[in-house]
DNA sequence: TTTTTACGTCAGCTATATTGACATAATTCT
DNA sequence: AGAATTATGTCAATATAGCTGACGTAAAAA
C-alpha cells in the first residue's frame, strides 16, 4: 500500500484512539473479571451482581427504576430477580404510596455480598487512584462521564444523585 | 444507623469510588452500544466484531494468538469464525514456516466492516479527548492501562507493539 | 518412529438476553 | 362507578455467547 499525502489516515484509523478502544476493552474485561470469581462461589452472575449493586446502592429501589438503569426487559429482570428473592438476598416490599410498585431493599446476607463484591472492584480502583493526584482523579471521572451517551446523563446524574442521598441518610451523624 | 467515629467507612463503600465503579459500567455500555447497533444490520454479534477488530489490527494472526487474546475456548471461537469464514469477512491460510498455523486475515468486506466498526467506536474517543489536553490523554491512557490486571499487561504491551508494528508496515512511505 | 502441537468438530449444557402474549391488582381518569 | 392506564408477574419460544469433554487430523519436533 502506498500512502498519499492527500488523503491523511483518518482518525478512526489513527494508531492512538486504536489503542484506547484496547485498553477499554482490557480493562472492563480484567474489572469484572474479579467479581466473576466471587460470584462463581455463590453460583450466581453478572447479572445477579448487578441487581446487588444497585439496590444497596438505592434501597427500596423499585422495579421500573432498576430496569431503567440495567435496559434490559423486565423478562430478562425477572428471572435474575426471583432467584435473589428465593434465596433471601433481596426482598420486596409494596410502596407505601403505590402499592403496585414492588421496592427492593437487600437482606443482611444479600447486603454482605453486594459489599464484598464492592470491595474487590474498589481496590482495582483505589490501587489506580493511589498514584494519583487529585486533579487526575477528577479528570478520570470527567473522562469516563464524557464517555456516557449524552443522552444518558440526565439519567445517570440522577442516580448518583439518588445514590448519593441514600449514602448519606446511612451514614450521617 | 448510627456513625461510630472509630469505625470510618471503608474504601470499598466510599462514595466517589461507588461512583467510579458505575461510570466504568455505564460508559462500557454506551461505548459497545454503539457498535451493537451498528453489527445488528449485518446480523453479528459482539463476538464477530471482536474478531474482526483484532484481525484487523494483526493481519496474519494465528488461531492461538487470538484465543489468548480474547481468552475463551478455541470451541467458542469456532463458532462465530466459522460464519465470518463462509461469509467470506475473513480469510485463513496455513502458516508459511509452519503449516499447521491458520493465519487469519481480513477480506476487502471484511475490512470495510471493521473500519466502520472502529470509526463509530473511535468517533466516541475523539469527541472525548476532543476537550483534552495532551496531557491529560496521557493520563487517560495510563488511567486505562493500570486498570488492567498487572499478570495481562505485558500481553497487552505485547500486542499493541505487534499491532504498531502492522500499522507501520501498512502505512509507511 | 513416537510424541506433541495447532487446529477442527461434535454433542450437550448454562447464562443472559430478546419478543410477544396474557394476567392481575392498584391507581387514575372521566 | 366504570373505564383506562400503570406496575408488575409470568409463560413460551428464540438467539447469542460462552462452557466442558471427547475425539480426529495433519504437521512438526523429539
Amino acid at each position: 500500500m502506498i500512502a498519499r499525502e492527500d488523503e491523511p489516515i483518518p482518525a478512526s484509523q489513527d494508531s492512538d484512539v486504536l489503542e484506547l478502544i484496547e485498553l477499554f476493552f482490557f480493562a472492563y474485561r480484567d474489572f469484572v473479571g474479579d467479581a466473576d470469581r466471587l460470584l462463581e462461589n455463590y453460583g450466581f452472575g453478572r447479572a445477579h451482581h448487578r441487581i446487588l449493586h444497585f439496590v444497596q446502592r438505592r434501597p427500596g429501589l423499585s422495579i421500573a427504576a432498576l430496569l431503567d438503569i440495567l435496559q434490559i426487559t423486565k423478562q430478562s429482570l425477572n428471572r435474575v430477580l426471583k432467584q435473589l428473592l428465593d434465596e433471601k438476598l433481596v426482598e420486596s416490599r409494596a410502596g407505601p404510596s403505590d402499592r403496585r410498585q414492588r421496592l427492593l431493599y437487600l437482606t443482611h446476607t444479600g447486603s454482605e455480598l453486594a459489599k464484598e463484591l464492592a470491595r474487590i472492584q474498589a481496590a482495582r480502583f483505589e490501587r489506580v487512584l493511589d498514584n494519583m493526584s487529585w486533579k487526575e482523579k477528577e479528570n478520570a471521572i470527567e473522562f469516563l462521564y464524557s464517555m456516557i451517551d449524552e443522552d444518558q446523563r440526565p439519567q445517570v446524574r440522577q442516580h448518583l444523585r439518588h445514590a448519593k442521598a441514600s449514602f448519606i441518610r446511612n451514614n450521617e451523624t
